[in-house]
DNA sequence: CTCGCGGGGTGACTTCAGGTCAGCTAAGCT
DNA sequence: AGCTTAGCTGACCTGAAGTCACCCCGCGAG
């Protein structure tokens, strides 16, 4: 697929690869990953194309590497403020539930490059990026989910990896539908003009959340 | 994007129509939307490239045709035997997410293009599934969920589409895991060996669900 | 039986974007 | 100033989607 020659790695190639991935960015989460062409980011930029495949190898490569720093820029579960996680694990939950439509209209682009690794590229790629979400957890849901056990809200009959899992696909495919119309099963977009239903629908969300991983639903085992 | 050109209608033109999507199901399902040639389709069955763009004006076009073929295959909530059926909704959730496994060994095919129409093609592409799926809603998840309120076993304080959303989300979140190691955060394939632990992950799920939407988490008030 | 017609098939050709590489430029060292 | 080498360049290559002018063949009319 790719070049396999080694990128460069100096300092002063530290700044280009700023340069191209800011831009890479840009233009991936506006045309997508097909839409995008490697020569408008070279022309945007005034360099040559194969510039970038030395930095990048491939495109596939660059989209790997805007994909990793956008999720990275995500808030993780734990980062949110103090008073707000000293009401507990389901009021941080619905801290960032209530948040993501505020976040996702100050900054829409890493919302939408994630969601853009998620269905918008090929299995190849999205290999890559899963391998990345499981190793780095980046949103913290593992430990978020061990925190709220130890307070005592999160049931503990089953295992950390289900509760997380649960929570990372649910408020995942929620942050999408959010994010873009064509990813929305008629829950939001169909609501636009209406944000008291729309915000509804999110307490929803929180409630099942709730009633599903909430130590209260415990099984006596 | 693609032809406008009418596409052949007559009686005859059908049968090599289903030549055309047997064929690049088959492909589809192995090589991926990307991996999958125009051209090797059309030397496999022997006939002129051209001609499948005459049918099915693109590849995305083709795809499309194949995934809704696809998806119509897979069964309905409550296509489950009566037996089932009668010992209620979780039962005949249950029932689904164990014969998920067999099915998938079974007929790995419809699963698969089902997953790559969900993350391997592109947005442009998606769009058009997602509207599919949203007004055919093929495994009949509302109808199964008002089914579930009339027995009494489902919540009914909550909006019928915030229920059947979270089904299809984490349900189809569970078959990808199940149908591909790429999409899957170590829930199953890591227990590849142990296939009683892997049916008790998936038994954990159906206790998250059943906590989630069962009428006996509903709130009075 | 032949002729004309049109639905349908054909495959060489065009387009277009990702990827390659031999040579070049310029920054830094001696 | 001369040497070295990291990094840049853009013409070129490749490979797959999509196009289209032409052909073929089945069929009904004469």
């Amino acid at each position: 697929m790719a070049t396999d020659r080694k990128s460069p790695r100096g300092p002063r190639a530290e700044a280009k690869r700023e340069l191209i991935l800011a831009c890479a960015t840009r233009r991936f989460a506006h045309q997508g990953y097909q839409g995008t062409r490697i020569e408008d980011i070279a022309s945007e930029l005034q360099i040559a194309k194969g510039s970038i495949f030395q930095h990048f190898g491939s495109k596939a490569g660059l989209f790997i590497e805007v994909y990793k720093r956008a999720v990275a820029a995500l808030p993780s579960w734990l980062s949110a403020p103090e008073e707000v996680r000293a009401q507990g694990f389901f009021a941080t939950l619905r801290h960032w539930l209530e948040r993501t439509e505020h976040l996702v209209a100050e900054d829409w682009v890493p919302y939408r490059i994630s969601l853009i690794g998620a269905y918008g590229t090929d299995l190849e790629i999205k290999r890559e990026l899963n391998r990345f979400i499981v190793s780095e957890d980046p949103y913290g849901t593992l430990e978020f989910v061990e925190w709220g056990q130890a307070r005592g809200e999160v049931r503990t009959d089953l295992d950390v990896e289900v509760i997380a899992s649960m929570i990372d696909w649910l408020t995942g495919a929620l942050q999408d539908a959010l994010v873009t119309e064509e990813l929305d099963p008629g829950l939001f977009h169909r609501l636009r003009h209406q944000p008291d239903r729309q915000r509804a629908r999110l307490e929803h969300f929180a409630i099942l959340l709730e009633s599903a991983i909430g130590a209260r639903g415990e099984r006596v085992g």
